[in-house]
DNA sequence: ATGTGACTTGAAGTCCGTC
DNA sequence: AGACGGACTTCAAGTCACA
């Protein structure tokens, strides 16, 4: 069981949304200040990233929470 | 600095939707499938909440996570 | 430049209660 | 009905070495 499609939706848009604007994992994750395995783990769908860290990610990519959340 | 004010507005946000829809914390609480106390402390402003989490209250609210996080 | 397993530690989350 | 505390277990956060 254990649903973890969230997870990998949420990755898939973050990597989406990464791309994008031609960062690269390590760039980005600099960015955002994280570790860069961290946001790999992420765009993996393997981490259940929680409201501070989705704060960073949207603002690193320019966008709301509810906008970086969009799809889900 | 550590701007938890996210934190407080998804709090805020989740409290005004519950009551909307008539919902005691404590009904609610079993309604997400979580404790009567996290979702108090979540109201509060206390709880860095995760992925999985905020889709099983956006759920107990007919919502996607996307509409719960208006406003963040 | 990214994937991945393993790891530590601080916070998430539960369960008991009282006010 | 909700705030809040203590004690507890589980998991997210954050980092590392290596593929």
């Amino acid at each position: 069981m254990s649903d973890d499609s969230i997870l990998k939706k949420f990755g898939e848009r973050v990597r989406q949304l990464r791309k994008a604007r031609g960062f690269s994992q390590q760039s980005f994750a600099a960015t955002c200040g994280l570790d860069r395995t961290y946001i790999g783990g992420i765009e993996r769908g393997e981490r259940n990233v929680a409201l501070r860290n989705m704060e960073a990610i949207a603002k690193s990519l320019g966008l709301s929470v509810s906008e970086l959340t969009t799809g889900l």
